[in-house]
DNA sequence: GCCGTTTTCGGCCCGACTGTTTTCAGTCG
């Protein structure tokens, strides 16, 4: 699939245009074209193929072109002729935070600065601070932003901003008595990666607020701080911002924050063509101000209803909550079991009874225990012996159990040739078994399609465990025709797995959408190896949540009968 | 470069903070 590529490049082109000063509308349309391949599911190629380009909104004339010319000579000549004299090296310093286009251009243009160590060679000899609208402080900041670029080195997962924000409003609501902190931003909405955390603060003394903020103690350097606005860095190089708002525009600022700015951007629009303004202080109509108190009022003000935050992404919302068809998405207090966790028979440190325990104190009916096979050694996975000892204690403290049930289950491992590691006698007696693969990530994506096929055809595996393998920040997805594996696990009635572990997040949002669109179910699954790793169900929610997904798209939202109807049923 | 129940041309979201300015440009979100 050459999307990615596709946005990439559009990226990158728009990222040129801007260092070379053109029209901004034109770097926002390749921005925009770079955002929405992004998040195509569908192949760009067989999109082309039918000659339908031209039908993503977004995608106009020029983009088309450029498209089926990239797929057909690997090339965009534009791209070719605009980068001529500007290296990969001088662009990307525009990723300096405080280093803008103008500024890369001024100092490439008058200083010839090249790349990284030529500017920090500059800042330390001086050599800039003449230029024309630079100074001591300019310096100063770009010389900060270097070292914040080295150290911090992009996003943040989810699941690790989580925890720091809820610290953080935490104390702001005890130390300054104003119950109305929360955050907004990406975290609001969920997304997977979060550049910074946004919150948003109103009460009765703004200074107080910023104040309290700035001097937290985990701040290590304020980058600015005003009358309604300040931003600090904390440890481990995360940056916060802080917005004080009146009471009276804490919902507008709260939709103003929460975004997307794609998100965002359409609102105004449709707001533009109503004769209304939107702010981050207000719903406005001439002078008039007609709303900003709740968030509801933005919505209200456009003819729409709210919108669920996590699916701000321009992906849709706007049009359903038009014509009022958004989706009633999944609550985390509607799921009723965890379906992949792992106890001290493998590498988990919990016995089966505490995490029993623990699931029936989270309100659950049931959970997996789903283990490793014998392959993984490193794991002390389970061969059939011990594998038949654990389901003879899972069957032992069921009978004990009232109104909760442990399921028996595996995370069976699929062989380089897309076998299973364990056999179908025993996987028969098994309520749960997911399947997964740990090795051989280097696979051609054809192998690898043809391998979890094959696994998929097992009529004892319930579900495909995280599908694409990748751990973010760290690797990425493995080559795999994941198009294919749906139909497959379609066809086969095969369940598909949402890996809540903070590190996976796997299926991602959009495939968690595609996957419904399809008719495949989700289920999911935490992946806890300790007992307080069994919040990360949150984090599933959320990418259920963001992928589309109502409580009927996800397994384990079924009551217990109903859940063991549907594992039971093909056999 | 994209797009059109206001438009095929002329729009394209909007404001805060900083630093170097004396009225504003650049950057950011």
């Amino acid at each position: 699939m050459k999307n990615k590529e596709l946005a990439d490049l559009f990226n990158k082109m728009a990222d040129i245009l801007e260092f070379k000063g053109e029209n901004p509308f034109k770097i926002s349309a390749y921005r925009k074209a770079s955002r929405i391949l992004g998040d195509l599911t569908q192949d760009i190629e067989e999109i082309a193929k039918k000659g339908e380009l031209k039908k993503i909104p977004g995608i106009g004339e020029g983009m088309a072109q450029k498209v089926e010319e990239y797929l057909k000579t690997g090339k965009i000549a534009k791209f070719e002729e605009i980068r001529r004299g500007v290296s990969d090296e001088l662009i990307a310093m525009m990723e300096i935070p405080g280093m803008g286009p103008k500024t890369l251009s001024l100092i490439h243009k008058e200083r010839g600065i090249r790349n990284l160590s030529e500017l920090e060679k500059a800042l330390e000899n001086g050599s800039l601070i003449d230029l024309p609208g630079m100074g001591e402080k300019k310096a100063e900041n770009i010389k900060k932003g270097i070292e914040l670029l080295k150290q911090s080195k992009g996003r943040m997962n989810l699941g690790m901003a989580f925890p720091v924000a809820k610290r953080i409003v935490e104390t702001l609501r005890e130390r300054t008595g104003s119950q109305k902190i929360e955050w907004a931003g990406s975290l609001r909405r969920m997304k997977e990666n979060i550049g910074d955390i946004d919150i948003l603060a109103t009460g009765p003394k703004h200074e107080k607020i910023i104040e309290t903020f700035t001097h937290l103690p985990e701040v290590k350097q304020i980058l600015a701080s005003g009358e309604t606005k300040a931003s600090v860095i904390v440890e481990g190089g995360l940056q916060i911002d802080l917005r004080v708002v009146d009471e009276d525009s804490y919902g507008a600022a709260l939709q103003y924050f929460t975004g997307s700015k794609a998100h965002n951007i359409r609102l105004r629009g449709i707001a533009k063509g109503k004769g209304i303004k939107i702010n981050e202080y207000g719903v406005f109509k001439g002078d008039r101000k007609i709303g900003g108190r709740e968030e509801e009022d933005v919505y209200k003000a456009l003819g729409m209803v709210w919108i669920e935050p996590e699916l701000r992404e321009d992906r849709g919302e706007i049009e359903a909550s038009q014509k009022r068809s958004l989706p009633i998405l999944v609550k985390e207090s509607e799921i009723r079991g965890d379906l992949h966790v792992h106890s001290k028979w493998s590498d988990g440190t919990s016995s089966i009874e505490e995490i029993a325990q623990a699931a029936q104190k989270r309100g659950y009916q049931y959970i997996a225990v789903c283990d490793h096979s014998k392959s993984l050694k490193i794991t002390h996975g389970l061969d059939e012996s011990r594998l038949i000892k654990q389901i003879e204690e899972i069957e032992r403290i069921n009978e004990k159990m009232k109104g909760f049930r442990i399921l028996k289950g595996i995370e069976v491992d699929i062989l380089g040739d897309g076998r299973l590691d364990l056999s179908d006698q025993i996987l028969k007696r098994l309520d749960w078994v997911i399947a997964a693969i740990h090795s051989g990530f280097r696979q051609d994506r054809e192998k690898m399609t043809r391998r979890i096929i094959k696994a998929l055809e097992n009529p004892f595996v319930h579900a495909l465990a995280h599908p694409s393998g990748r751990l973010l920040g760290a690797r990425e997805a493995y080559e795999v025709d994941i198009e294919e594996i749906m139909k497959v696990a379609k066809r086969f009635g095969k369940a598909l797995e949402i890996n809540a572990y903070f590190e996976r997040l796997d299926l991602d949002d959009l495939h968690c959408r595609k996957a419904k669109e399809m008719g495949i179910p989700l289920a999911i699954g935490t992946d806890a190896h300790h007992l307080d790793q069994m919040w990360m169900m949150s984090l599933g929610v959320a990418v259920a949540r963001r992928g589309w997904l109502e409580s009927r798209d996800l397994l384990n939202t079924l009551p217990l009968n109903e859940l063991l109807k549907w594992s039971y049923r093909s056999r």
